[in-house]
RNA sequence: GGCGACAUAGCCAAGUGGCUAAGGCGUGGGACUGCAACUCCCUGAUCCCCAGUUCGAAUCUGGGUGUCGCCUCCA
């Protein structure tokens, strides 16, 4: 399997720390509102990554953060007059009901900042021992040119970043590189004890502490959107590397960006949707879809067209499952002669072959796409029970790792299998007896209350819509 | 200003030196159907431009043009 790395900018075969297992950690969202499409797209693309590891007979260790101290979710908490601590705890279960939502299998654990007040405190305390950072009235800075290899990951110069440097307001830092490691309590806002007085942790150290923590120092994989390459992987690598003194991630992978109209997403250009915004309009699994037919690390747009698009294409998958499983339930024996030569194996080749390939999903659903296509074409009354539970099983298994669920959406609240079963047979009645215009309407009337109707030469295949 | 990514059909999107450039959506035509839906068949590309390397380039090199991102909180 390889892998693109962005440490080193190549390609690269994987190989475990440890033999069958995969240590990974992906940064996770900052909890102050609903999570946005954007969001969506590293839960998406880094489960898929994750279940195709699995796949392969790894064993995942899992770690998403939550980061619930941070100055928007303080802001929020003090405009609605609540603790800081309702606002992150809402949207923590509100993420969370997302990404179930979006077939991401939960983390092996969610660590959240709040609870890992020791292991902060610690780190930085090793940080200051060790002479790569300094305190201040309080706060706590990291000596960024204390780390020799700052600017390693974002493939930046340290003295590039020192004469595009801002000017800098805090004039306690020692240079204006340096980043606050931990700040001063400020009136109002949730804080701590420690050596420094109280206050809170900054951005950076949480990921340090907490990947270290759950996944030992050096790591796998270290995932996220591209946009936290500089300065938050940066300053993690700084900050565990001299904590820690060994290489602190193998592989980094980061995925690229959601655009809406070809322009990066922003509250303040006003073309911003949170996936709730969206999922009013398109099923979650659309929404999957559409992130995994593009490839991980480039931009994808996002337009109501793209989705209906995504949704087209579904479908077509969904029929032909549908297809398969009515094949199935009327279907027996074993593989005929013809069928045991047929080549099934061919699409899990060229599934792997994409997958191996720095996960190039949209290239494995291709091969989802032909097999699909196959049933479509060769799948029949004559198809033996086995060939057909062969093919079922190949399809549900490209599914699974692309997180796509092929049947449709259980029932729930919506007229009774029994109530349509009725009406079919009424329309069918109606067929007979060449009152098509009665046929129509009870089709109509089933289309209205969600279901739709297909005339096969099996006979009459309904679902919900 | 510094660093970087990308440019393939109406749209989305694979392909990173070698048969007629995958796949999907959409369009148009046809088959099936009472009509539909589903499905099937047919339908589409001077691979951004210029120069170079090579027997051979979408694919490598150089230049250009264009789009976007990061350098500040951000998936």
């Amino acid at each position: 399997m390889k892998l693109y790395n962005t440490l080193t900018r190549k390609k690269e075969e994987f190989v475990p720390i440890e033999e069958g297992k995969v240590r990974m950690y992906v940064c996770g969202p900052t909890v102050y509102d609903l999570i946005h499409i954007g969001n969506a797209r590293p839960y998406v693309v880094f489960d898929t990554v994750r279940k195709y590891f699995e796949y392969k007979g790894y064993e995942v260790n899992f770690v998403q953060n939550f980061t619930d101290v941070d100055d928007k979710i303080i802001k929020r908490a003090i405009e609605n007059g609540v603790p800081s601590t309702e606002i992150s705890e809402k949207y923590i279960k509100e993420a969370l009901k997302d990404a179930e939502g979006l077939n991401v299998k939960p983390s092996t654990k969610n660590p959240k900042v709040t609870e890992e007040m020791d292991e902060i405190i610690k780190m930085i305390s090793t940080l200051v021992e060790k002479g790569y950072a300094y305190e201040r009235n309080g706060s706590v800075f990291y000596r960024t040119r204390a780390f020799k290899d700052y600017g390693k990951l974002s493939g930046k110069n340290i003295d590039d970043l020192e004469s595009g440097a801002r000017i800098e307001i805090n004039t306690e830092k020692d240079d204006p590189l340096d980043f606050v490691l931990w700040k001063p309590k400020k009136e109002g806002e949730p804080s701590w004890q420690s050596p420094w007085g109280e206050g809170r942790p900054g951005w950076h150290i949480e990921c340090s502490v907490m990947s270290k923590k759950y996944l030992g120092d050096t790591m796998d994989i270290h995932a996220g959107g591209e946009d936290l390459i500089f300065p938050h992987h940066e300053n993690e690598i700084a900050q565990s590397e001299a904590a820690n003194g060994v290489t602190f991630a193998k592989y980094w992978m980061h995925n690229g960006f959601i655009n809406i109209d070809n322009k990066k997403m922003s509250k303040s250009e006003g073309n911003f949707f949170t996936l709730r915004d969206i999922v009013q309009k398109y099923p979650y699994q659309v929404v999957r879809f559409f992130i995994l037919s593009g490839h991980y690390r480039g931009p994808i747009n996002f337009s109501d067209d793209l989705l209906q698009a995504a949704q087209n294409s579904l479908s077509r998958i969904k029929n032909g499952y549908k297809k398969l499983t009515q094949n199935i339930k009327n279907a027996s024996g074993t593989m005929t002669a013809e069928e045991n030569a047929f080549d099934i194996l061919q699409y899990r080749r060229n599934f792997e072959k994409a997958m191996d390939d720095d996960f190039n999903t949209a290239d494995a659903i291709t091969a989802l796409f032909e097999i699909i296509k196959f049933v479509n074409i060769n799948v029949n009354e004559n198809s033996s029970l086995e060939f057909l539970n062969a093919l079922k099983s190949e399809i549900d298994t490209f599914c699974e790792i692309l997180g796509i669920i092929p049947e449709d959406a259980e029932t729930e609240g919506k007229i009774s299998p029994e109530e349509v079963e009725k009406l079919i047979g009424e329309r069918a009645q109606a067929k007979k007896e060449k009152n098509f215009a009665l046929a129509d309407s009870i089709r109509a009337t089933l289309l209205e209350k969600g279901v739709v109707i297909e005339d096969t030469r099996a006979g009459v295949n309904w679902s919900y819509k």
